[in-house]
DNA sequence: ACAAAAGTGTTTCGGCTACACCCATGC
DNA sequence: GCATGGGTGTAGCCGAAACACTTTTGT
């Protein structure tokens, strides 16, 4: 432990862990079946604590490493929730974050073995504390993420057709896009490569697979979906 | 003390604020003389400690009345800053926020009496710690604010013309806007309202001061100034 | 033949930009 | 009269949206 030459109150500090997952079209969420109080049996984020010389951030990765298996995954800050009495067991701050990963990738066995489950986003059972809030905070950045940034990368595998990123786009927004436009909204980006294999199973007709550009750093563009309709 | 059942690590937990402010034409920040080690004598953000039962924003909002008077402020968490060696007088995990004041209202003595003081935002000394790294991240947080969100309530005073929000814009995007069309823009959102008093002293014909609309509680709109340009 | 997704083209509309241009007034 | 900010008008461009239409192939 560090030596600290500060005396004031300190505090227990938890990461609480937002992942997303792209599935059977739709988006989905990582959640625990809690196994000890308070609200043992419940549903609730993947969380843990913050340990002595770790930042936040690698704490989050620890716990996503712990049920995922998977490392160097996308995340992001959201909010702190720090109320007092968010939590019975005690005072406990705690930093949200929001992960993507792609369910195609991780290690399923170490889910069920902790007891984790991917819920559909839209048909999720109601989380324990102020767990439902910070799901709508993460929710809501990642739409804004979606929003200038095309996003999908972190969530769909590796190739994919453009059908398969509107409909996930269209789980992120909650709403449809007109297909046509769609299409040719994100190819005018350029982030995206033609690969030379199409995909037969979802159309008769058969759709190209795209892949994100290697050397593209920046996904950034000006708008893709405009918010606050 | 709240007690807690958990047995884990506990941290010291700070809260830090960029505050910014409008005078003279400049965007500006308020800034500490610190008093105490370490870094004693160099300028740091105005900053605290988070107390057992209150939450990071009470922390943040305590420093500000304690440094300007001023209750009921504008405040936004920023980001969280916790690398366990940024601080080196002991492992503190930072909360940043960015407000937003009136600097015609607020306690001149105090801020002078705690050794704040008052900095143009665009030649703000450099700060301790990593200080400067959450001014950056503020900034950006007020931009993006600033894009989608008619801004100005809380740093303009109650009255002013199209120019001085035009300035204020300018300052927070440090780039310079066409004057027909930001007005127009601006208008256009009706958000403000155009008070029956001219302002003579900018000008020589005199503009109409404006005002935020009282009932408006969504000054959202759908884009005012497009980033990533 | 029909359905269903793939992919392209076209038209319309609205907002943003870049100006030009008049107004009012102090110097 | 001239400079300065106040304020309005307009033409051109570009992207978003709506939607028509053709292609391909499995059933």
């Amino acid at each position: 432990m560090t030596t600290s030459q500060y005396k004031f109150p300190t505090h227990h500090v938890a990461v609480d862990c937002i992942i997303f997952g792209y599935e059977n079209e739709k988006l989905k969420l990582l959640l625990s079946h809690r196994r000890f109080e308070p609200e043992q049996g419940k549903w609730s984020l993947l969380g843990g604590w913050v340990e002595e010389n770790e930042t936040v951030e690698k704490a989050a990765e620890r716990v996503l490493l712990q049920y995922t298996g998977l490392k160097d995954i996308y995340l992001e800050q959201v909010h702190v929730f720090s109320d007092p009495a968010r939590d019975p067991g005690g005072r406990v701050i705690s930093i949200v974050f929001f992960a993507m990963i792609r369910i195609d990738k991780h290690d399923k066995e170490l889910v069920t073995e902790h007891g984790a489950k991917w819920w559909a986003f839209n048909k999720k059972p109601a989380l324990v504390f102020d767990h439902d809030q910070m799901v709508e905070h993460a929710h809501e950045k990642l739409k804004l993420k979606a929003s200038y940034e095309l996003i999908g990368k972190n969530l769909l595998p590796s190739k994919f057709t453009v059908l398969q990123l509107r409909i996930l786009y269209e789980a992120i927004f909650q709403r449809s896009f007109d297909p046509g436009n769609f299409r040719k909204k994100i190819l005018s980006l350029k982030i995206l490569e033609r690969l030379d294999v199409k995909n037969t199973t979802d159309s008769k007709r058969g759709a190209y697979y795209y892949s994100f550009r290697k050397e593209n750093g920046l996904s950034f563009s000006e708008r893709i979906v405009k918010l606050h309709s």
